[in-house]
DNA sequence: ACTGCCGGGCC
DNA sequence: GGCCCGGCAGT
């Protein structure tokens, strides 16, 4: 499997004569909307969980307007056309970035393909010079018995992808989203999901994504009484697992983007033939972009290292690296039944406000635990502390804190 | 430069 | 544990 990596202006023009045999996930953001998603506060995510159905029905919205090109392919969209698809790009773009958690973007075949799918898959779009999606075709097709759409319905699952329903988004802050199609489809069936915790020393597995939030919930974040809430943090330590019992690992999964400009996280797609889904790895940055489609072997697990992560990041066989515009990010793979799992970034970070620059880079990680990085050091006390109020000279009347150089205790912020 | 205080050494 | 201080980092 190859990604290749685009340059702004790659997406500018046609650039499907670029794409690699395999499939992949170009998305791109313009350093505005990146940077209006990294000022966001990470609690925000944790307010408006119930905009988590909206973001996949925009999603499915935006597959659709994709597949409405397939089966016309040079032919440009209308202006209007162009503008929903920038709206519900920027939606997409928006809702997803600031989601912590990577799930593959679901979507339903028989309402986002128009009845336009064909067995190989995707028909290249014509409509990457307007920086917009764009499908690589498959060059094979697989499995000719079974023409059904790459993504199924009965693989669309309900993931939580926090939104920011409040946000407006501005049409022209849109920027490009490219999707690639994994060649080979997939035989259905032959994938069961399964959902890991990823916290440390857990790795309990259950098949439901409410189960494993409940467990998360209640096991790890300790919130027993609240057992029904959720605010959507136990999101952050669960990933997909997908349990293949095919051992043909002609799933691709696709990669995605980055804004060219910031190095954003980039969303990252996994295709399945399917069933499509979702594996997001959340980011207390909100930057991470999480269109996923996975293949029907393939998980791939999304984690995004931000300069003061304290875990170095970890490259396995099979990664890959970009580096847009001089921004990084890798990724990581492997066939089946290896599985891949986002790890999750807590958004209990302590992270320093205004992070302009988004020194990111997305990884895949095999088993990898929660990490959880903390600030180094808590913020400096600002009111008066002894050594201020009674000064040098009456160093005798400070607290003891104070006078051994500790935290003083005598005026606690 | 000043200040808060962490991390660590010494007793 | 008490005490002290080098040095980092925020202001």
């Amino acid at each position: 499997m190859t990604f290749t990596t685009f340059q702004q202006d790659d997406l500018k023009n046609d650039f499907s004569q670029k794409l690699p045999d395999q499939q992949f996930l170009l998305l791109a953001m313009r350093e505005e909307d990146l940077k209006t998603a990294d000022t966001k506060k990470p609690n925000r995510i944790h307010e408006h969980e119930k905009e988590n159905t909206r973001s996949v029905c925009l999603l499915e919205q935006k597959r659709k307007v994709v597949s409405s090109n397939i089966d016309v392919p040079p032919v440009r969209k209308s202006s209007e056309e162009l503008d929903m698809d920038k709206v519900t790009a920027a939606m997409v773009l928006t809702s997803l970035s600031t989601s912590p958690l990577v799930h593959s973007p679901p979507v339903r075949p028989n309402e986002s393909l128009n009845g336009s799918w064909k067995e190989g898959g995707f028909v290249p779009s014509s409509t990457s010079s307007s920086g917009y999606w764009s499908w690589s075709a498959p060059s094979d097709q697989s499995n000719p018995s079974t023409p059904s759409p790459p993504l199924s319905a009965d693989s669309f699952k309900p993931f939580r992808m926090p939104s920011q329903p409040d946000d407006s988004i501005d049409e022209a802050e849109t920027s490009n989203l490219l999707f690639d199609e994994p060649i080979p489809r997939k035989r259905k069936n032959s994938m069961k999901v399964m959902f890991k915790c990823l916290w440390k020393n857990c790795g309990k597995v259950l098949s439901t994504a409410a189960g494993i939030q409940k467990h998360i919930r209640t096991i790890h974040l300790g919130r027993v009484g609240e057992s029904d809430y959720s605010d959507g943090e136990e999101d952050f330590y669960y990933t997909e697992i997908r349990l293949n019992t095919d051992s043909v690992a002609d799933g691709l999964s696709s990669l995605s983007p980055v804004s060219p400009s910031l190095g954003s996280p980039p969303p990252f797609p996994t295709q399945d033939a399917n069933r499509p889904e979702t594996s997001c790895a959340k980011t207390e940055t909100k930057l991470m972009t999480p269109l996923s489609r996975s293949a029907p072997t393939n998980l791939y697990l999304i984690h995004t290292d931000h300069a003061y992560q304290a875990t170095p990041p970890v490259n396995i066989p099979g990664s890959t690296k970009f580096t847009p515009n001089g921004r990084s990010f890798s990724v990581s793979w492997q066939s089946p039944p290896v599985t891949f799992t986002g790890i999750p970034v807590s958004p209990t970070h302590n992270r320093p406000a205004g992070t302009g620059e988004l020194k990111q880079q997305i990884h895949t990680v095999l088993s990898s635990p929660p990490r959880v990085s903390f600030g180094l050091r808590k913020p400096r006390g600002e009111g008066k502390k002894c050594r201020k109020v009674y000064g040098m000279e009456n160093r005798d009347m400070w607290c003891t804190a104070c006078r051994w150089k500790k935290a003083c205790q005598r005026f606690v912020d």
